[in-house]
DNA sequence: ATTTGTTGCTAAAACGATTAAGTTATATCT
DNA sequence: AGATATAACTTAATCGTTTTAGCAACAAAT
């Protein structure tokens, strides 16, 4: 029961190893084989169970078939499902899928890039981390596939999948202040990559049509501390002598943190206070709220990364910027 | 820019390949290289940044260094904290991680197995499904590298890593019971895995010590329905005449929906209703129970994996069942 | 009758590394 | 001095595919 190779095909049927391989790949241009012997040659593959060993393959081709996925933090909820569409994707496609993790580390970003090169993959979709640009550079001018996903780089010319981002927070806060709201808070991760400038813009610009932007509501959160960071806020919003009447959380991790710090405060999830946030959360469920988030296309997102790298791995140097719709869902 | 192969340093400090190979892996045994050649080729190799071609090892070696890692869920947070420490533990002994999705089915399950193999993997992790037994058998008997983790098989010799459930469930059944329930209900999958067998079976232990279980208690809940199906057990078990007085929710998933459920019925989360769960739920800190959880040892369980699975491809054919404890936390 | 074309197949090189089995040249031993 | 050992390196085979170039046989065209 010992594995099966072309020699083994070859051997049984008494024909050469070029044909075996021939017959099955079926590059009718190049060589040619009669069609009798291709369908015998097809037929004992199948009865011998014949799998091409994919590491042969590679050598020869140059293509490992394995894309690398780096994302922030496997563990997220929202990585996660982003991993499992762009799997299932990639997978349809021929295509494994190696993950890494940056932990929005630069540092980290670079060891995982550097590990998934030498396995080696044939492409990578990043989801890039803050000030990244310089260590990213040289890979994307020597050509490299690399399609960044979630957020992008302006000073790079690279591919990319995001959801417009200003646009989502523009409807979360918008919503919050449709429900009367006028001093609306926002709790955003204090860094200078695009999904957060963006979603800030929504925010501000929201608010300014309304006549109450106040750039004081504004709590930027540093993702290293961020419930430490959190809950500092919360209390500083709350005890604030104008109290707030509204926050719009600008992720899923400042919303986990946010919900538990307003809670721990005692802050009577009452209707007198809303709340706005980016991402299905699970305790979105259970609060006395119906909170509305901003849902994003998680699978499209999955999908056109994969369509991006694929096309730019077959060599079609296009850069492409992709810019999805997302929109507010209320349970 | 282009890259550097074995071949150029050779011909760049005039030696042969092999004597580069030999240098650079230092096995000293087999050909010897004088001293002053090898760190002359060392220092080369780093100059001209030379990165092996590890497809072309793997061919020579019959090695691929990638180990697959099957879940059934990896957007599901357990299963994406388990990848995490799989492939950080994974990178430090030099190896990959492919992560594959069995969405618990078993036909899900061979699919990712065959397309993982033929990648190949050197070996894998896998959270089996409900009765993939048969399916799994010959990959063990062919001593292909394999490593069960989160359930076993009992009808299979396999190496695992699980939690000791039984003891888990028994002590968030018994907590329930130190605070004075009577009437605890249990939520559990129906499946006949190990796992959800052995946390029934700590529930039914407690209960049955304290002199008050009732299986009429237990709420069986299938998995492709879960939603609903945890809808409809709430409901029955508040509205009984004699309502009960807490509830064990036996996996992460169940207590998302079971306190969405709970929630929508306006079952008030007051204190003379107790509830305990398996693993941290972000919808923990908000809810105003002081809810405790059975904290698994997560890092641990993919360390213990990693460590048996590499054994295993090492060629080390014992087999190891490891059966991890894991603590009761209220936060 | 020679050229040209077509069909059906095979030989052999290539992908880039590892390694068993030499081959020198020098050192050591009797 | 001659035999043997050792140090330092090289040659060439190998892993399993893919693919280029070529061979032989026969057909068609000039």
């Amino acid at each position: 029961m010992k594995r099966v190779f072309l020699k083994d095909i070859a051997k049984k049927l008494d024909v050469s190893i070029a044909t075996v391989s021939l017959a099955l790949n079926g590059n009718i241009k190049l060589g040619r084989i009669s069609d009798e012997l291709i369908a015998k040659i097809k037929q004992t593959a199948l009865e011998m169970d014949y799998q091409p060993n994919v590491i042969a393959r590679s050598l020869r081709s140059g293509k490992s078939n394995i894309i690398g996925l780096i994302v922030a933090d496997i563990s997220n909820p929202f990585f996660g499902t982003l991993a499992f569409f762009v799997q299932e994707y990639a997978a349809q496609k021929g295509y494994s899928v190696i993950i890494g993790n940056s932990n929005e580390q630069t540092s980290k970003l670079q060891n995982s890039i550097k590990s998934l090169k030498s396995q080696p993959v044939d492409g990578l979709i990043i989801v890039p981390t803050e000030n990244c640009e310089e260590f990213l550079a040289p890979y994307i001018n020597k050509k490299f596939p690399i399609v960044l996903v979630d957020r992008y780089l302006p000073s790079l010319e690279v591919s990319h999948v995001v959801i417009d981002n200003q646009d989502a927070a523009y409807k979360a806060t918008r919503i919050l202040i449709d429900k009367g709201c006028t001093r609306v808070a926002l709790l955003i991760y204090k860094n200078n990559q695009t999904h957060m400038i963006e979603r800030k813009e929504g925010y501000r610009k929201a608010l300014t049509e309304a006549g109450c932007f106040n750039p004081n509501l504004i709590k930027e959160i540093n993702y290293l501390d961020i419930k430490n960071d959190v809950s500092l806020a919360i209390r500083e919003l709350i005890s604030s002598p104008s109290s707030i009447d509204g926050i719009f959380f600008a992720s899923n991790s400042l919303s986990t943190h946010g919900f538990s710090a307003l809670y721990k405060r005692n802050k009577s999830f009452s209707s007198d206070f809303c709340i706005s946030c980016f991402d299905k959360h699970d305790a979105l469920d259970i609060l006395p709220l119906n909170i509305p988030y901003v849902h994003q296309p998680i699978e499209e997102i999955g999908r056109q990364s994969v369509d991006l790298i694929l096309n730019l791995i077959e060599g079609h140097n296009d850069i492409k910027k992709i810019k999805l719709s997302s929109k507010i869902v209320i349970d």
